[in-house]
DNA sequence: CGGTATCCTTACGGATACTG
DNA sequence: CAGTATCCGTAAGGATACCG
């Protein structure tokens, strides 16, 4: 299927994002820049993650050298999360398309209400 | 789920970026904006998607006022798709990403051989 | 607290066939 | 050519229960 495409970097680029472009991904590393570090809990109830979730992603954020985990070996177990220089020059990509998404979310409503109008009336 | 997070603004940000944000949403605007103008068969053969997934694409961007829609009642008939000035300040956000993304492929992938290297040695 | 393991339901998305 | 309709397999992801 993306074998032989025309578009020459459309999947390489199609492929780091389906890495780090998910929903949840994207999420973890907002919020991460925004609090800078924050335990596994913590993080679960900012987002409305479920559990498996959050763990599955943060472990591939950690895979791709985005996010760093610290073990804190006390009990009760205590593990924070934090950026890696990696993860906080994603974020600034990543921080002007949520800036755009926060700025541009009217205009797409509107566009979605004249639509939505539009093919109502039959 | 998402009705109480504390992260004031992450479940708009994710709002949007699940409407627009998808593999080939983003590929589609990507490719419109490398070609300007392209026709559902160039753009069906370009990114390798299949023709149901593209049609609901298309539908959904052109929704979402990103993409605009032109139809040539010719026979056979033609239809040409475009950015809007909407789509096309979309593109701008996005193609930072899609930079980054291939710039930075190495270090993600270096990032996954040490963690994978790491865990492999049990 | 910070996970892993299991189950189960949904929704994404390809293949195919058909229409205008 | 540009779709729509249908079928169907897979995988994303929530709920729950349990472990260190």
């Amino acid at each position: 299927m993306l074998d032989s495409p025309q578009c020459p970097d459309c999947h390489r680029i199609n492929d780091v994002l389906s890495r780090v472009g998910d929903r949840w991904s994207v999420l973890v590393v907002i919020s991460l820049s925004r609090y800078h570090i924050l335990r596994f809990n913590e993080l679960k109830r900012k987002l409305g993650i479920s559990q498996r979730m959050l763990s599955l992603t943060l472990k591939g954020l950690e895979r791709d050298g985005l996010v760093s985990r610290t073990y804190h070996p006390t009990i009760p177990p205590k593990v924070e999360y934090t950026l890696t220089p990696l993860g906080l020059a994603f974020h600034e990509p990543l921080s002007a398309l949520g800036h755009w998404a926060l700025q541009n979310l009217d205009a797409i409503d509107a566009a979605r209400g004249g639509y939505d109008a539009a093919a109502g009336k039959r």
